[in-house]
DNA sequence: CCTCAATGTTTGATACGTCAAACAATATAA
DNA sequence: TTATATTGTTTGACGTATCAAACATTGAGG
């Protein structure tokens, strides 16, 4: 309520500008959607999770995670099977398909985000990290 | 492609996961859509403009601006009319419920906003601001 | 054992973006 | 002035997120 409201209001402003910005043109230049390659990308790197490990660490609804492993299932990208030890849970995992055809989507989302961080200063990123990542935190807090 | 890509990649991860983060939860604490009140917003400084021009300031697509500001008119917020000089353009103003409304709104807001960035100083918020416009102004040269 | 609660996943309804194509209305130029 | 391009808006098809409700399946307590 201070007299900085304006400006810590653009803040929200710009976040939500900036990624209906970027959305569609990371996904025209990578070939992929962000939340899909994220999804991808914690595959890689756990070999095999489950869902709800994987829903909550990127932190999209898991209606979203169902619908979206389902497609990538379907394209032959990630294998879906029920764990034995608990039939409730789905474990999900990488194909050898999907394993390779991620390091391309990688190479591209790389030049995505170096073009999206043209001019900025190697001191700067961990700064941005860090605030972002405070902003997501302070965000979780919010309205229980 | 150099050795700081992961954590330019966790950028984008974050920014995209900042946003689904956040906009369902200004939407319950506000009352209303960050696109809405951004719409509204610029409306309420800029007396009447055309549909085109506050598209433009938002960066929302044309299809949704349309849309918006339809529900908007259809609850009492704002008018349109045709500009008589130019029967293409639709011109857009707020009513008088519109205009004593959006305090209301941005009070929430902006306690919103307080709450997102608890723990930033005031020095911060200036050079978050940048960096944000700076990966606008960068997002929007990518793939012209 | 057999409810009943808890956990994981899925489905259905809704909202809001994008893009492309359709429709004006206006400018331009032959 | 009449065909053609341009500009502003709208509509339709689609993707992907949210929430809530429906379905398992498993665990725990009487």
């Amino acid at each position: 309520m201070d007299h900085s409201c304006a400006s810590k209001a653009q803040i929200a402003y710009i976040l939500r500008e900036l990624h209906y910005q970027i959305s569609p043109k990371f996904e025209r230049c990578t070939g992929i959607s962000q939340s899909r390659l994220e999804l991808l990308q914690h595959l890689y790197d756990a070999e095999e999770i489950s869902q709800t490990t994987l829903q909550k660490v990127v932190h999209i609804d898991n209606a979203a995670v169902t619908r979206h492993l389902k497609q990538l299932e379907a394209s032959g990208m990630v294998n879906r099977r029920k764990n034995p030890q608990d039939n409730r849970v789905t474990l999900v995992s990488l194909t050898e398909q999907g394993r390779s055809k991620i390091l391309s989507y990688r190479k591209e989302r790389d030049q995505f985000v170096t073009n999206l961080l043209q001019g900025f200063t190697e001191k700067e990123l961990p700064v941005l990290v860090d605030m972002l990542q405070r902003m997501q935190q302070n965000a979780e807090q919010i309205e229980g």
